[in-house]
DNA sequence: GCCTAGGCTTATAGCGCTAACAAAATAGGG
DNA sequence: CCCTATTTTGTTAGCGCTATAAGCCTAGGC
């Protein structure tokens, strides 16, 4: 019943046990199942009506091998915890909808030794894409995505040289712009908490860049805090808490995240700060998770989503590049004031 | 220099290119660079030497599809956006570090047919296992997990029977038990918030469980709001304001999801509700992320890491089962009291 | 009726790798 | 030094599918 190699290996069904139940050549069997080529109506239809009452599902392996096309895209993002990866996926997913591409996920945990080893896992299976995230990759990793033989779009970062292409906001940027931003309301005594995680490259050019917005205005940073760890409500009340203790009058709290920022937010409500005018606040990412809280903090939206999308377009061809053309896709993140920052002056 | 296929189909090296520059057979190239199989130290040597020289990746398609094993997991899962999926995930990716398996995501927007494309894509590539969100699938899902061939693992749902395995709380218990919590605190009028995702059984479950808590102390509940679209802050804001105004002398408030519940929260202490006293409240998932709001929301914890982690070591054959044994594993929620509610009577 | 065109179908030859077995090299014992 | 036991390496034959080219029909024109 089965046909030859039906009760073999796992029991899987071939292209053989459909086309001896429908009574055509397995390369027809082929044809009708890929929609390709010419067959006629009947025959279409004796071999769908086989493969349904078998069960067939055909073998990407095999065809993959035979055809020299996979259809899946190679995805490298830091962690699944940290909400803003998850979100970048989403879009991608969400792009890809309507392609028959699919997604393969591997998390590096900020490890380059762990992403070089991910990366050479995802492209031996060949596949059609690689979306990875930040510009930063071990020099082995480089080479890899160099030669890899298809599109490769490294997301999230757009402050450097890509492999191939880039999609993202520039963070060095995102930071100038929150610095000028805080100075055109009148804060001059800043206090920054950030994430060390190592390897997050992309929360260092945002004080980078911020530090330079404040430089030409002759401040500098009044305190700072780096923090290592999961980025929560507790964390960024914590650190609000012994910042303020630690450095008086400081004017203006911004934090590398929002969650530790909205943590910060509610601690200064308590403590009756007033939060919005004598004290400024400003996070980052934008989540709109977020929004239902005593005050909207400020924020940079830095388009996840969006990125995802972009990188799922090229991926998919459906953005072409002319040649010689900038491939950095630069996103323009968007600040929104929120209601922890005084007016401009 | 590049050997016979070298030059062809996007100019990808082959165990050949790597055979020819060492000077030994494919085979043992093979053997190398599987660890497999005994292969003297001097010809290892070449052999590694000649691989990195050349940047040799192996091809996984031609492999899997020669040994029949693929080192790829399914884990099919309704959506991105929802923190609760992607922590899933992390408890997979987190239980697969040691092994050589690979999680591939698909999402299904919580649409059966949906789900059924994404599965009979993810089969065609002859996983090693497949992880499932819910017990709920249609006929053709079915069938389809039925005949896949490898651990099919349906997650975070017990209440009914698995194809195969089954890892995760019951929804049903987690809403009766938290049912009788809330009654052994005293309180009796009490509201009902829950998300009406088409699909998600498991909301619908907690909430059979909770009224039949009630029901068993002659109790029912005072009202009910059904909402679709994310859940934040926002809404659990919005929804709270509609119920305590349309129905007075509501005692408790029982969220579908810590995000909603916290933004209740936040409303009713602005209110200045008696929040922990008088008035009860509860969400539930146990987001660590929520920790540091300015109370503690009681909550279940539902156990989302485990259950990617125990899907996983099931997949990666770490977790044998007796013949004849329960095939369902019901992790344990543990309702977490916080303090937005009273002392027990 | 013969021939060509075109639509439809099949035969053949791999894709790049690994299982299984065969062969060769090495080691060890007498 | 021979012979067996053992280790190391090589050979052969596919895995299940698709590209390619070849074959077989049925029409239609002369």
């Amino acid at each position: 019943m089965a046909g030859r190699n039906g009760d073999e290996r796992r029991g899987q069904l071939t292209l053989r046990d459909v086309s001896e139940a429908s009574g055509v050549s397995e390369m027809t069997v082929s044809r009708v199942l890929r929609n390709q080529g010419d067959v006629s109506a009947k025959t279409r239809e004796k071999v769908l009506e086989a493969a349904r009452m078998l069960g067939y599902v055909p073998n990407k392996i095999a065809g993959a091998l035979a055809s020299n096309r996979v259809n899946l895209v190679a995805v490298i993002i830091p962690s699944m915890s940290n909400m803003v990866f998850p979100e970048v996926l989403a879009g991608i997913n969400e792009q890809l909808e309507g392609t028959d591409l699919q997604p393969v996920v591997g998390a590096t945990y900020y490890d380059p030794e762990k992403e070089e080893k991910v990366l050479y896992e995802m492209l031996s299976w060949r596949p059609s894409g690689v979306v990875i995230a930040g510009l930063e990759h071990s020099e082995a990793s480089r080479a890899m995505l160099a030669n890899a033989g298809c599109p490769v779009v490294e997301v999230m970062d757009g402050d450097g040289e890509p492999v191939d292409v880039a999609v993202g906001i520039s963070h060095w940027r995102a930071g100038y712009e929150m610095g000028q931003e805080i100075l055109s309301r009148g804060y001059r005594r800043i206090g920054f908490m950030t994430t060390t995680s190592e390897g997050d490259h992309r929360a260092r050019k945002r004080m980078e860049g911020l530090e330079r917005a404040l430089g030409e205005a002759g401040v500098t940073l009044a305190d700072q805090i780096f923090y290592s760890g999961n980025s929560g409500f507790a964390k960024g009340r914590e650190m609000t808490n012994e910042m303020l203790t630690r450095t008086k009058d400081l004017d203006f709290l911004y934090y590398s995240n929002d969650l530790t920022g909205a943590g910060g937010l509610l601690y200064c409500l308590e403590q009756g700060l007033d939060v919005g005018g004598d004290l400024g606040m400003a996070g980052f990412n934008g989540f709109t998770l977020l929004e239902g809280l005593p005050r909207v903090l400020a924020t940079t939206e830095s388009c996840r989503r969006e990125t995802g999308i972009e990188a799922a377009r090229i991926i998919a061809g459906q953005h072409v590049f002319e040649p010689g053309a900038d491939r950095r896709i630069e996103l323009k993140p968007t600040i929104r004031a929120g209601d922890t920052m005084r007016q401009k002056l």
